[in-house]
DNA sequence: GTCTATACTGCGATAGAC
DNA sequence: GTCTATCGCAGTATAGAC
């Protein structure tokens, strides 16, 4: 499906390597060298390392599904979106890779906007109650720190733990935020 | 206080570079310059860049006060204290500079370990019912996710959100943690 | 035994020739 | 458009000066 451009060309190896090798290990002379064009090309057609990454990389935040449904239960459904490992690519990969490259303002924003465009705000529409924003936007710390745990830090606590029993614990943690604080 | 050994010297200012700066804008060269030593002699007393930021970039995790009394109000004194900035030099600057470094697998374990000795172990050890270790897991998860909100994607919506309102909801989620499963 | 000088390899990026 | 040559900087190893 690909056209086949040089430009394509170069972005289809630039994000194979990115998501799997991170931005530090990944070089333009190697995405070049892949590629079997020149370095400096990668440079002429996307003007930097950075703006290359940017341009190939991002989450696509696969959360419609779970925003969907009721109010009820859906803490549950976001957690094991995160928990789903056929949604890796679209999510996990992508966010571990950006996670690391945050030393970039412009990675920093290209993230928190995806998040905020799939999460925080089609969920701040949906929830009732004082603060709905801002618990929205809470949410999406959560499931952020999940994410954390699960693919920056690989700690194998989460790793290693039974999914549905995550799924559930997590998931009414979750749910206290969706719906409207009492008192 | 410091003994002022070339070593010594070495290990304070990496620190103030790894700290402002972060991991891939800190060089080695520049270490050795601001320190007023060659370059070669950071790489003959810590071995590599990588051993000089495990050595002199930690987080000390500073929950300690907030494990210390009732389970009560213990998420909200959690999320109290991350948001205390009077505490960042020894929480958060760290904690963004380990996290942005977790290419590298050494640095992951030893952030990893950190909060499971001060957050995830203490608190374990505090909570009834089932699943205690994995529920102190998901709360050090939990945190992590604020943390990352706040310092490592600088999310406005949390960034500029009343600190009281915060500790106050995610406090409320944090704790749903902390009680043992109803049902 | 500390430290300096030097050099090797690889990086991102630029200038300019085909 | 694409490649060649090159610049400046990185991490790091080694040799040898004090």
């Amino acid at each position: 499906m690909t056209v086949g451009t040089t430009r394509e060309l170069i972005a289809a190896e630039a994000r194979r390597q990115f998501m799997a090798q991170g931005y530090a290990a990944t070089s333009v002379r190697g995405v070049a060298g892949a590629a079997g064009i020149d370095p400096a090309l990668v440079i002429r057609h996307f003007g930097s390392k950075e703006q290359l990454f940017l341009a190939t990389v991002d989450v696509e935040g696969p959360f419609a599904p779970a925003l969907a449904g009721p109010l009820t239960g859906m803490g549950e459904r976001l957690v094991a979106l995160v928990l789903d490992e056929r949604l890796s690519g679209v999510l996990r990969t992508p966010y571990r890779a950006m996670i690391r490259a945050t030393d970039s303002a412009a990675v920093r924003e290209q993230l928190v906007a995806a998040m905020e465009a799939t999460l925080a705000r089609p969920l701040a529409e949906r929830l009732d109650g004082p603060d709905a924003e801002l618990r929205a936007h809470l949410v999406a710390a959560q499931v952020g720190g999940l994410l954390e745990a699960l693919v920056i830090l690989e700690d194998p606590a989460v790793v290693d733990a039974d999914a549905a029993a995550v799924a559930r614990l997590y998931g009414a943690a979750v749910s206290t935020l969706l719906t409207p604080p009492s008192g």
